[in-house]
Parts: C-alpha cells; structure tokens; sequence
DNA sequence: CGAGTCGTTGAACGGAATCAATCGTCGTGG
DNA sequence: CCACGACGATTGATTCCGTTCAACGACTCG
C-alpha cells in the first residue's frame, strides 16, 4: 500500500487517525462479507465501527415509498460508521457493494477509550472537520452542470501537484462526482482531445 | 427564535452546541459588515471562528483560473469557519452575502476550553458527525437529476411529520439542493398541480 | 419613490441521461 | 483448460428536461 495511492481518496485519512484508536483497542474481528450481504439495517442499534480493508459497501437509505437513495460508498481503507458513534441506532443499511472484508469494533471499546484519551478526541475531531470540509467541496462541485466544469474542478481539488491518482474505477468516480458514467467517459475524452488533461495508468494530469 | 423554524435547518444544530461551548467564553465580538465586505481570505491565519447573528456569509474557493465555487453558505443560526478549528490558514474567502452580524471568538479560547472540558469535546464531536451524515445525505440529493425526485427526497428527508418549514427563501433552497431558481419553483409548481405536495406560508406539506 | 430582492412564467437551446451494443479482462467453475 | 459470466471501458443515437436569458409583478426597505 504505497502512499500515492492515497491522494485521490482523501476521506481515506480517517483510516490513520481510526487505526491510531483502534489499534489501542485488543478487540477486533475480520469478517468477510459477499456481494448483497446485508451488514446491519436501519434502525438496528449501533453496537460496531467498521474499516473496510479490502472491496467497498454502500450505505443505503430506504425511504416510504421504498425508493433508495446511497449516501456513501467506503472504499478499502476508509472507516465507516463512525458517524454513528453517538447513534443509538444505524441511519442507514449498509450492504457489501462487492466481495468484501472488514474489521468491526466495538462502539463501546471506541467510546471508552476516547473518554479516557482527550488526545485522541481532538485527533478524531481533527478527522471529522476535514471530512467536513471534503464534503462540502464536493457537494458544491456537484452543483457545477457542465460536466466538464465538474471534471475539472474535481480534479483540480483532488490532485497533488496536477496529477490526480485513482485507485477505484471511473465508474466509482462518476457515481461520486454524480455523472453518469458514459458522461464521465465522454467528456474525459473530449477534455484529453482538447489538450486540458492526459490520462495515464491510474491517473489523470492536468495540463496547465 | 421558536423552535419549529429550524427544522428546515439541520445543519443549525450546530449553534446550540457551540453556544454551550461559546457562553464559556468571556471574550466575545459582535461585528457587522455590508454586503461584498471580505471577513477574511484563503490562506489568512485562522484567529477566530464565527457564529452568524443575522444575514448570510458565503465560503468561497477561488482557484488558479481565477474561478470561484461557493463552498458553503452559513445563515443566521449557524456557526462556521468550525471546521478550520485545526486549521493554522483558512481554506478560503469569506464574503457577507448580504448586511449581516456575526458573533466571532477566539480560536485560541476554544481549543483551550475543549482541552478542558471533555465533555465539550464530546459534545462537538456529536455535532460533527450529525453534519457529516447531512451533508453525505445532501450530496447523494443532489446526484438525483430530476428536478422533481430531488425536491422531493430533500423534502422527506427534512421534513418533520410530513410537513417541510423553511426559513430561508425558495431561491436559497434551489442553491441547497443545486437547481437553478426557476426549475425549482417551476416543479413545485407542477407537484402542487399534482397534489403531491401542499404549499402553506413558509413551509411545504408532503400529502401521502 | 426607486433600488433591490424574491417569486413567477415564457421560450429556446444545449447537453446530460438513457438505452443499446461492443470489446477486453479477469476470475470461476465445470 | 476453456466457456461463461461479471464488470469496466467505450461509442452511438435519441430523447428529454434543466439551464439560461428574458421579462414582469409584488414586496420591503432606506
């Protein structure tokens, strides 16, 4: 697991900090889970924390009329739940998006330790801002119509140094900017025609 | 200030929180600026963090093109510049949308009562994650395209016993959910031609 | 009273979604 | 070992609807 990696999944550093708690935590279980599996539904109370290390799971929301709507997707390395760390009960189902394998921790190990580690709280509040901060960046990049504004802006905020490194696929990528996949594709051709980006193994350079 | 107007405001519960954590703190400003005024610019020190009192302030991110993307918009109610409590600069510009009063604190007397206090600490930690889950449950709103699915999902998800009740204008709404004014007041009109939806003064009722 | 803002409607355009088909690759199981 | 399915990547054609530009009434506020 190189570093570089890590620059175009920037959420993914709540795993550091996550791991910093939990690797003070002796309990942990590895669990596997297969495609469709369901991890835990709404409502369900809140008794573990899970790190995805390998695969991807979504998290789910079912309204009345029992449409879905997906509110996250974890990626291998990032932390999930955490959010809920002072739910009593999940707000979502969670389901494996693909052949996966987890650690689970218990909540009440988390809180205990915290309670107990004032350092750790402000690292993990440390976490939380900058997931805050992600988070609004996207979402106002979503608000961009043109997809090739949206592209671009993306990708200017991910990258490092004007190389933005990818470790999912451009499908995921479409689904987290909100474009459709073929729009995705398209106008990342286009984008590369026109001379604005170039696209290399695993990652896309923007040309200045 | 009643307690019904901020249930079209989630994001608000912020401020009850951080007046908890803020009413301990003796040194406090009010100050008031005009529309245009800047508070304070990308990569300034962060000193201090805001509470908005009335009016409304804009985040913005300007990038090498000299392009700009509204981050974040903060109402009267709402703390911001939170997420930069572990910040040493700002992240970006931050313009008064319009004549607006804000209480500011200093960063330093925060952190310093946090350190103190735990249970604080605790306290904000809830707050940020109830964020983090509003704002994962916004973006996957806003990668619904239809107009019409967009509002009502947002509407549901906000809505407390079927009713929707909004403080800010409509025109605030469409940049919410991230429609163009005219498509969203369009779509409501045609909900409330279907009888999908109930317009009142300042709120929306959602028929089943 | 006039400037500014919000709410509303009309018309036209463009581009994003959608349906559809194809190719390559990878893994799996018979 | 090969056939098959699953999935990612790619391109084409078409439709539809959200954006944009434009104009206007209502309202507030200085």
């Amino acid at each position: 697991m190189g570093l570089v990696i890590w620059v175009g999944c920037r959420a993914s550093g709540i795993v550091n900090m996550f791991l910093d708690i939990v690797s003070n935590i002796t309990q942990s279980q590895k669990i596997a889970f297969n495609k469709g599996d369901r991890l835990f539904v709404q409502s369900a109370t809140v008794d573990y924390l899970y790190v995805v290390l390998s695969g991807r799971v979504k998290l789910v929301r079912e309204n009345l009329e029992g449409n879905s709507l997906v509110i996250h997707i974890a990626y291998a390395g990032e932390s999930f739940a955490e959010a809920s760390l002072f739910s009593d009960q999940y707000h979502c189902d969670c389901i494996a998006d693909n052949s996966c394998e987890l650690l689970k921790f218990s909540k009440k190990d988390i809180l205990e330790f915290l309670n107990k580690n004032p350092k750790s709280m402000m690292t993990l509040i440390q976490n939380l801002t900058s997931q805050i901060r992600d988070l609004r960046l996207l979402s106002e990049i979503k608000s961009i119509y043109s997809a090739k504004d949206r592209i671009m802006v993306f990708l200017n905020s991910e990258a490092s140094e004007g190389v933005f490194y990818y470790t999912y696929s451009l499908l995921d990528l479409a689904q987290k900017i909100g474009l459709a996949q073929e729009t995705l594709y398209r106008n990342i051709s286009i984008l590369e025609s026109d001379g604005k980006i170039t696209r290399q193994d695993g990652s896309i350079k923007i040309n200045y």
